[in-house]
RNA sequence: GCGGGCGUGGCGGAAUGGUAGACGCGCCAGCCUUAGGAGCUGGUAGGGUUCUCCCUGUGGAGGUUCAAAUCCUCUCGCCCGCACCA
């Protein structure tokens, strides 16, 4: 018997896969009328192809390569494409380093990981191959920016917007953690620019809705995104200010505390601050204070514990319920971006308020009566005494004719009054910001935008595009994109008036990119749009999506908004288009996530070279749960190279010693065949039930090693008989099937010495109900809920049969003889427990 | 602070109310031996032991149940997300 030697099977079945394009999925015949309950959109999110693939990447593409060939073995059509997030700032900024141009070394990258993926062997239609850097992709991501903006759901404005100094460039809210850039770390700061953003927004309520539709995604990553887009509902209300013609709307949650609303304020950005002031005493302290907040960088002010910090603007606002004048403040703690920039302050109910009031002196309020957590009652009088708001339930008081009532019903009632006085009305506030989508970088879409002096902003013409991406000398950024100093870019001619134009010179992120790669795929080389319609509702929604849940907010928000965007464009059918959302779990290495600067990093390739693909796919699903983290141990690996090696060499020991015309029905068997028989069909059962309904990879695979125990302590008897020989072989082809979608290279070669032909295309194995259970099996006997036997019993046996064999089995008589039996349970096919005093 | 998740041998993990620790790693022993870091077989939660069993045991404390790793309450620890969002 030969050894077994992975890298020679490998490269064999590798290339017979490609030469044969075993796995390019053909273009559907009548697209618009085709059934689609046969096909199956398996995707992983596409690489970004920083460098080489690394442990995550291989889990990923391992993982959607086992369901792909499952699947399709399972009757499936199956959709299974690949490409590249090839644009972005890391591929830039070692191209400032290494001085090779962008395009040049994403090249090679791509290279190099396409050479990975198919040294893992993943079944992928490699025609659809895609890279989001090509011009003739980005071409149709200009194409939809400019759709949006005829739409009006992309627009330029002015904004304080998030800058990262180390990166040159502004960020999307999404793209800010805790205050630091998502990429590098650095801490964010505040700059006034004008930007282009997608009216995100304006899809938040369709984007909750629709969650509806998505059944199947982990709860973690529904609520992540609730949590995101922060739906709250409430009122707007109406504040007058003091001699001044100026009305200053607020958004409120509880307008059941309106009657305790003791100050206004206003957020420093506001425009309205600086009219308040104009001309007064309180105009220098004031502008000193804005001035100050707009300096601090985000993360300070976004610090809920900081001490709250204000300036009167001498200014006072009516409060539309009672008429009373309040003082309006300036305050950093109130957000520009959120509601309307102004809030009115309940300082007896809001934590927040609470500690500005007690800090300014101002008076703070009771209007709602109840019990705090400690049993103390709130009453009236209490706003001097608070120590803390009082934001649990309770009855209005202070609060004119609503006294009495229930906060809930109070604020309905108030509201109602409110709308009938023109005063305000219900309202919904969404903390969701718009999505700010121009970069100050150079390695992006362009933005397909002209700017006249004439005829200002003006779209590139469809036909004009795309826009391409020039080459330049120097990508270093500078806090404008690199594009600006390249003056034969810059200078356009306007397509409107024909006069002198200047081409937007910010491009993309390259989040936009891939919110609609998935759609591409489906007709990647169509050259008039960016997919025909038939092809694309043929094949999507994507059946099964598989990723790391850092893109939970992120990619999975932006994807979802820009498929609901394009179906009220009429250009696809479907509202989502991720039916189910599987995240996959990292991979830890010496305690903590794999990092080129901690220097833990396990390589991949390596392990590929000492073990094979098919070992390294096979251990990375057996490690435990896909969907947890686990964390990577170099002699686990080893024991799942021996495992296939021992499956090697049992598989072709059977084919020596076992003439292939042997195949009997097994009912001449013998009980010992008959064990692995069952063995065999029970294995068949739980594997697929495990990897078909949940994906549990990990107990799928260890069936399979009890399978491969057993026939290899059954081998030698069985081996004697014609019988035997008959269900090793059919064991033997049971282990290489069910093997086929974690370790496809050793499984194909097995498949070909067992005398077949291609594996792949081979129906997935059934198990025969027949030989699915054991006539008999082992009764445990409880007695108080303890073991204290075991004896076998035929699964036919009652429920009184088994009782009495539990009653006359010694073991147990010991604990029954001299106590009373008060209750027996028995459970056909697995216990009995007696109760005994 | 709010929301979510997790806690089981030396390690990764099985067990979705019914035999806790499947399977794998590691370790121990035996066999084989063209002597090998290979292969095959057996053992391996802790404690006790007459070697057959007995006791204890799933972060901790209570509870429900004939029966709890699993369900409920409280609590401790770790991880993740959000965090002055009115």
């Amino acid at each position: 018997m030969d050894k077994y030697v992975p890298a020679d099977i490998e490269t064999k079945w590798q290339k017979v896969w490609e030469e044969e394009r075993s796995f390019e999925a053909p273009d559907p015949e009548t697209p618009g009328g085709a059934d689609r309950s046969l096909k199956s959109y398996v995707l992983e999110m596409l690489p970004y192809p920083s460098g080489t693939l690394h442990m995550g990447h291989v889990k990923n593409y391992t993982m959607g390569d086992v369901i792909a060939r499952f699947r399709a073995r399972n009757g499936y059509t199956i959709f299974h494409p690949m490409g590249y997030d090839a644009f972005g700032l890391p591929a830039e900024n070692a191209a400032i380093k290494t001085g090779l141009p962008p395009a040049e070394l994403t090249k090679i990258n791509t290279d190099n990981i396409k050479q990975q993926l198919h040294r893992l062997g993943v079944s992928i239609d490699w025609s659809r191959e895609l890279a989001t850097c090509d011009p003739e992709y980005y071409r149709w991501t200009q194409y939809f920016f400019l759709k949006f903006y005829e739409r009006g759901l992309a627009y330029r404005k002015e904004a304080a917007v998030n800058w990262c100094p180390s990166c040159a460039t502004v960020l999307a809210n999404e793209q800010v953690v805790q205050g630091a850039c998502e990429r590098c770390g650095s801490a964010v700061e505040t700059r006034n620019l004008a930007q282009w953003f997608l009216k995100i927004t304006e899809y938040a309520e369709r984007l909750l809705e629709d969650f509806e539709l998505l059944q199947s995604w982990p709860e973690r990553v529904i609520t992540m995104q609730r949590n995101w887009i922060g739906r709250s509902e409430g009122a707007e209300v109406i504040f007058r200010v003091d001699d001044m013609d100026l009305d200053i709307p607020v958004f409120t949650t509880r307008p059941d505390t309106l009657f305790g609303a003791t100050f206004f304020l206003l957020a420093p950005e506001h425009d309205l601050v600086i009219r308040l002031v104009e001309g007064t005493e309180f105009e220098n302290p004031v502008h000193d204070y804005v001035t100050s907040s707009r300096l601090k960088p985000m993360v300070d002010r976004a610090m809920a514990e900081r001490e709250k910090t204000g300036e009167f603007t001498g200014r006072y606002a009516t409060n539309p319920v009672n008429g009373e004048k309040i003082p309006i403040w300036v305050s950093d703690y109130v957000l520009m971006e959120y509601g309307t920039g102004a809030i009115m302050a309940v300082p007896a109910h809001d934590q927040r308020d609470f500690e500005f009031a007690r800090k300014f002196g101002i008076e703070v309020r009771v209007v709602v009566s109840g019990e705090l957590e400690s049993g103390e009652a709130v009453g009236v009088d209490a706003g001097a005494t608070l120590e803390t708001a009082f934001d649990e339930e309770g009855k209005m008081v202070n609060s004119g004719r609503f006294d009495g009532m229930a906060i809930r019903e109070a604020g309905q009632a108030i509201t109602e009054w409110l709308n009938g006085e023109s005063l305000g009305q219900a309202a919904v506030s969404y903390r969701l910001r718009d999505w700010l989508v121009s970069r100050q970088r150079y390695w992006g879409a362009p933005i397909p935008i002209i700017y006249c002096d004439e005829c200002g902003t003006v779209p590139v013409p469809e036909d004009q595009l795309p826009v391409l991406l020039p080459e330049v000398e120097d990508y270093a950024p500078k806090g404008k994109s690199p594009l600006a100093t390249n003056e034969d870019f810059v200078n356009a001619i306007c397509p409107k008036c024909g006069g002198p134009g200047r081409r937007e010179t910010d491009t993309m992120d390259t989040f936009v990119d891939s919110s609609w790669y998935f759609l591409r795929y489906t007709d990647p080389r169509n050259d008039r749009e960016p997919f025909d319609q038939a092809i694309v509702n043929y094949w999507m929604p994507v059946d099964q999506y598989i990723g790391g849940v850092e893109h939970a907010i992120l990619h999975l928000m932006y994807a979802r908004f820009f498929t609901k965007v394009l179906y009220d464009l009429d250009l696809v059918a479907f509202k989502e288009p991720f039916n189910n959302l599987f995240t996959q779990g990292m991979i830890y290495y010496q305690g903590a996530k794999m990092s080129k600067s901690k220097g833990n990093v396990v390589n991949p390739d390596e392990h590929v070279e000492n073990y094979g693909a098919d070992t390294l796919r096979l251990y990375i699903l057996f490690m435990g749960p896909p969907e947890l983290d686990v964390e990577w141990q170099d002699q686990g690996i080893e024991g799942t190279f021996r495992f296939l090696g021992r499956v090697w060499r049992l598989i072709n020991e059977i084919i020596e010693k076992v003439e292939p015309t042997v195949f009997s029905d097994f009912a001449n068997a013998d009980e010992q065949a008959m064990k692995l028989v069952r063995k065999t069909n029970q294995t068949i059962s739980k594997f697929t039930a495990d990897v078909a309904e949940r994906f549990r990879f990990n107990t799928a695979i260890s069936a399979v090693m009890e399978l491969v125990n057993e026939a290899y302590l059954a081998k030698d008897g069985l081996l004697a008989s014609e019988e035997g020989r008959g269900v090793l072989r059919f064991t033997a082809e049971s282990i290489v099937k069910l093997l086929d979608p974690f370790a496809p290279h050793v499984c194909a070669e097995l498949w070909q010495r067992l005398g077949h032909n291609r594996l792949w295309n081979e129906s997935w194995p059934q198990a025969d109900e027949r030989y699915l259970v054991d006539e008999t099996y082992e009764l445990v006997v409880q007695v108080n809920g303890k073991v204290r036997g075991r004896l076998r019993a035929s699964r036919s046996a009652g429920k009184d049969e088994l009782l009495a064999a539990a009653l006359a089995s010694e073991q147990v008589a010991k604990y029954t003889t001299g106590k009373n039996i008060v209750k027996e349970i028995v459970v056909p096919g697995r216990l009995v427990n007696l109760v005994v005093k």
